[in-house]
RNA sequence: GCGAGUGUGACUGAGAGGCCAAAAGUGACCGACUCAAGAUCGGUUCUCGCAGGAGUUCGCAGGUUCGAAUCCUGCCACUCGCACCA
């Protein structure tokens, strides 16, 4: 048989599809389907392509359902990664001249260019253009798109006018991680170190020393009233510094880190720890307390200088102790203040004392810390000299006073250090002014996104708690830059819309891109957008009315987008974020209807990294397997929210069945035209298989399709020809089925399925064609189960014959008497498992057969127990006669087991095993 | 650490209280066809068994049930997310 010419076929396709998939508002129902679009900064690899081939397959398989499908797809190019790239390209790195060189494959001439950012996002979308056009993706180019285009510009104006309308966007301060080197916040993934560190907020407690302040920073102000002393390293330099004009005592460090935090600081004198022990500090909430040497204090940590709180602090007791030991201040005592369940006075003491620890530096200290702040926190309550207080509402409550009357501040800092940055600099946390925040933290907001969210259709089902935990958990989002690309901020211009906020309603946008690319920019006011998206207002004085009303008609047809497919790592930011915006601005019909999460990619079982080198790109491998190929294994390997593994052994052998699948539909080209039973049988099967697979890509699971859609059908062919009488090709049925078949796979396999379906004699293309339906005259149930009764008995007879070790010349297949079948049904129908033996002995024929008759009725339990229900039910039914079914198929039996085949009646055989015949279940007597 | 999810035979992966020794595919082995290799086709692939059977398995340890891969509890391992970044 001979094989198809891959590349000439898919050719061949392309050329019929161009402009195939260019849909316009009909009057069929729609079906519209988005992906996150891509940021084009590097080459497609083969992960790349599954999250656009499922959907293809779904677009594909609603097309063929009669709807009218828009699949979309634009370019995000808004951001810094590209800039970052540029950089570092035209200064030469290594690394990334390597990556885009060898593994991307730019050709040198094209990378020289990639100093100008847009030239490498340039390079790239025409590359995902061409690898997607190659995929066989049946998107409508009409509608492609970038983020800087100038009217996309005027799009995330306009809805960021309405953003700031309704109160969803606030300026505000906020700390972030920061790099004095590179003078720029930075990311988790610009941290070289310390990248789980968290900005913790401090409060500074003000104590007075002569003419200067000692702020000591705390995360619980509310034991003020239990503080004994002040703890200085006295190996430590302090300064003197002015901070906003007042004269503050820190460590060096933390000068230097207040400046970024919103403070004017000059520093004037250098103070040795040593000369600040047992000098007297003052703060109204704890009097005069003096100050202590420990090492334990950490210059690097906030303001360098702790307060002691004795009893209810494990560091603060235990350092206590040790100085009293060597009989040093043992005038101090530790102050209680906190009333804590499970502890006496002195938690601190009781904890370390339970704990047995004896030193310091005791590992253990951190983890005996954290318990005595935690049993506080949550069921400490102060006493009521100081308020009586919960200490959950005491922290702030103190805090709150301090910062009035006492002249306390707020510190930032990492609650783990060294944070260091990609550059190798020190990262601090600095207050960035003038930011705007998208206000995700609003309750009002969040709720209103959580009630459209259970409406929405979820797939899977379990990604649904993890939305709802991300829309409790999302805060404030800084949602501007001030480098990268992108649009401005329309009512504060120099900042720019961070990307990932300017990219949550632009499946709208689609719905007219194509149309709005005629439009000049400047026309595009936000009046011309309330009027497309919201209906508000009328058409405003616009040169082109009718194209207005066009735009319309386009977003009201396809709006709201019907699934949204994306990878599960963006359910934490893009897609939950999307779904606060489209709340935001539309009216609850414009509301998204579904999302599919997928799961990640691995290659030959490793996690793909294109840092790593441990990429395939989806170019190269559909040049060396075929698109066909890398679509069916993309999509057939796991389902679209499981992890899938590129495995080239696998790939290589999804070749060979679409090949084979080739070769069976050509061969049944050539079938005659005779109908058997067989061919019967298998139409009949054929019902099944297209309601199956029908089913499965309803609910999305390409692999379940594939497995009805591909294996189930090869493998009924094989039984299929087995049971064709000898000589005889194919019947009528084998030629009907390759008709049907190129249907059922064309969603998955287009391009080979455009062929066959030309070649079976479809009109126009298959991409258009039908989608089967089933036929419930073609099944016949009772076929169906006469055939699986014929195969069950042929796999009894070879695992006797396995074990057998004599040579047999003769099969005598013993079909169960009549009375065993009426035994057999009273069980099968019987309610009680328990009574039915007694009804049966009510009769008097089967009373005379005495212990046969129970022991059969025992039999028929277990057997019962032991097929399929619905093979059972089928049986009750009465249209099975096994003497006949068997009698009918001997020639086919005496073939399979190459000797002679007898059915008798079990009554008319002498044997003794001709005894354990049962319905269903034939005595099979060897000889 | 916190949150969500996953753990099945050599591998990928069905399975959602009795049809389960557990689908399908891959790999491996054996046969057929070939001068031969490949491709293709047929068979076998947990252990034992001279009659269609029995035994031991579904991350680990318990529990519920007449009965558990499937339900519950605990533990272990892996994946994803934890934000100013696409």
């Amino acid at each position: 048989m001979s094989l198809p010419d891959m590349r000439q076929l898919e050719e061949a396709a392309l050329h019929a599809w161009e402009h195939a998939f260019e849909p316009d508002p009909a009057s069929r129902e729609k079906f519209y389907l988005t992906v996150a679009y891509p940021y084009p900064s590097g080459a497609m690899h083969v992960g790349h392509g599954r999250t656009y081939i499922v959907p293809d397959v779904i677009a594909r398989f609603w097309r063929m359902r009669g709807r009218q499908v828009l699949y979309p797809m634009a370019f995000h190019v808004t951001g810094a990664p590209v800039i970052g790239i540029s950089r570092r390209i035209a200064r030469g790195d290594e690394k990334a001249i390597r990556l885009y060189r060898d593994l991307y494959k730019v050709p040198s001439e094209t990378l020289e260019r990639f100093t100008d950012p847009l030239e490498i996002v340039r390079h790239f979308s025409e590359e995902y253009r061409r690898v997607m056009t190659a995929c066989g993706l049946s998107i409508d180019w009409r509608r492609r798109f970038t983020t800087v285009d100038p009217q996309y510009s005027k799009f995330i104006e306009w809805q960021w006018l309405h953003l700031h309308e309704g109160r969803h966007v606030n300026k505000g301060a906020h700390p972030v991680r920061f790099c004095p080197q590179c003078d720029n916040p930075v990311g988790d993934h610009d941290l070289l170190e310390g990248d789980k560190a968290e900005i913790l907020k401090f409060t500074l407690v003000m104590f007075e020393w002569n003419d200067s302040l000692i702020p000591t920073a705390t995360l619980r102000p509310e034991t003020i009233y239990g503080v004994t002393n002040l703890w200085v390293n006295p190996d430590v330099t302090y300064v003197k510094a002015l901070v906003d004009g007042v004269s503050w005592v820190v460590s060096r460090e933390a000068a230097e880190k207040l400046a970024l935090q919103d403070h004017e600081v000059t520093v004037i004198a250098e103070i040795p720890g040593t000369t600040l022990i047992d000098q007297v500090v003052r703060h109204p909430l704890c009097g005069a307390v003096p100050i202590l040497p420990a090492k334990f204090v950490d210059p690097a940590m906030a303001s360098g200088v702790v307060m002691s709180v004795p009893a209810h602090a494990p560091f603060d007791y235990i350092a206590l102790r040790d100085l009293q030991a060597e009989g040093k201040y043992t005038a101090i005592s530790p102050i209680p203040l906190i009333k804590v369940p499970g502890y006496g006075d002195f938690p601190a003491k009781d904890a370390v004392e339970r704990a047995g620890i004896r030193h310091q530096t005791d590992p253990a200290m951190e983890a005996l810390t954290q318990e005595v702040y935690s049993a506080e926190f949550s069921s400490g309550i102060l006493f009521e000299q100081y308020g009586g207080e919960p200490v959950r509402q005491a922290r702030e409550s103190v805090a709150a006073l301090m910062t009035e009357k006492y002249r306390s501040a707020v510190m930032y800092e990492f609650d783990t250090r060294p944070v260091v940055c990609r550059c190798g600099g020190q990262v601090f946390v600095k207050i960035l002014h003038d930011q705007w925040f998208l206000l995700y933290s609003d309750p009002a907001w969040k709720s209103q996104v959580s009630e459209h969210l259970a409406q929405m259709t979820l797939v899977p089902a379990e990604v649904r708690t993890e939305f709802e935990r991300t829309i409790g958990w999302l805060k404030d989002w800084a949602c501007t830059r001030r480098v990268g690309l992108g649009t401005r901020l329309p009512w504060d211009p120099d900042w720019l819309i961070e990307p990932l906020s300017d990219s949550t309603i632009y499946m709208a946008y689609y719905t007219i891109s194509h149309l709005l690319k005629e439009c000049r920019p400047e026309e595009l006011t936000p009046e011309v957008f309330d009027y497309l998206f919201l209906n508000k207002g009328s058409p405003p004085a616009h040169p082109d009315k009718e194209r207005l009303d066009a735009m319309r008609r386009e977003f009201e047809y396809w709006y709201p987008y019907d699934f949204r497919f994306s990878a599960k790592d963006l359910i934490s930011n893009h897609l939950t974020f999307q779904l606060f915006h489209h709340a935001a601005i539309f009216p609850p019909r414009s509301m998204p209807r579904g999302m599919v999460v997928f799961g990640m990619g691995l290659l030959n079982g490793a996690k793909m990294s294109s840092s790593k080198g441990n990429v395939f790109l989806l170019e190269d491998a559909i040049n060396e397997f075929g698109a066909d190929t890398v679509r069916m294994f993309l999509v057939g390997s796991a389902e679209p929210w499981q992890d899938f593994d590129w495995r080239n052994d696998l790939v290589h052998s999804t070749k060979k069945q679409i090949e084979r699948f080739w070769n069976m539909v050509q061969e049944s080209l050539s079938a005659g035209g005779e109908t058997t039973d067989a061919d019967r049988w298998l139409l009949s099967r054929l019902q099944a298989h297209i309601v199956k697979t029908t089913e499965a890509l309803e609910r999305f699971q390409t692999r379940q399709a594939l497995q009805e859609a591909f294996y189930a059908i090869d493998s009924d062919l094989k039984w299929y020809r087995r049971r064709l009488p000898p000589g005889m090709q194919g019947g009528s049925a084998y030629r009907a089925l390759g008709h049907i078949w190129t249907r059922l796979l064309a969603p998955v396999i287009p391009f080979t399925c455009e062929k066959l379906w030309t070649d079976t004699g479809g009109e126009g293309l298959v991409s258009f064609a039908p989608w089967p339906i089933a036929d419930p005259e073609k099944t016949d149930a009772d076929l169906e189960m006469a055939e699986e009764l014929l195969l069950r008995t042929l796999e009894d007879i070879d695992s006797i014959r396995r074990v057998l070790q004599i040579t047999p010349t003769l099969i005598t297949l013993c079909v169960a008497p009549s009375w065993k079948r009426e035994i057999f049904s009273a069980v099968a129908t019987s309610a009680d498992k328990n009574t039915v033996i007694r009804e049966i002995m009510k009769d008097e024929q089967m009373r005379k057969r005495g212990k046969e008759a129970t022991e059969t009725t025992r039999q028929c339990t277990t057997l019962i127990h032991r097929l399929p229900p619905a093979f059972i039910e089928q049986y009750l039914k009465g249209g099975i006669n096994e003497m006949e079914i068997f009698q009918n198929a001997r020639d086919f039996l005496e073939r399979e087991c190459a000797i002679p085949v007898r059915v008798v009646d079990a009554e008319e055989s002498r044997h003794p095993r001709a005894a354990v015949a049962l319905p269903l279940k034939p005595a099979i007597v060897i000889e």
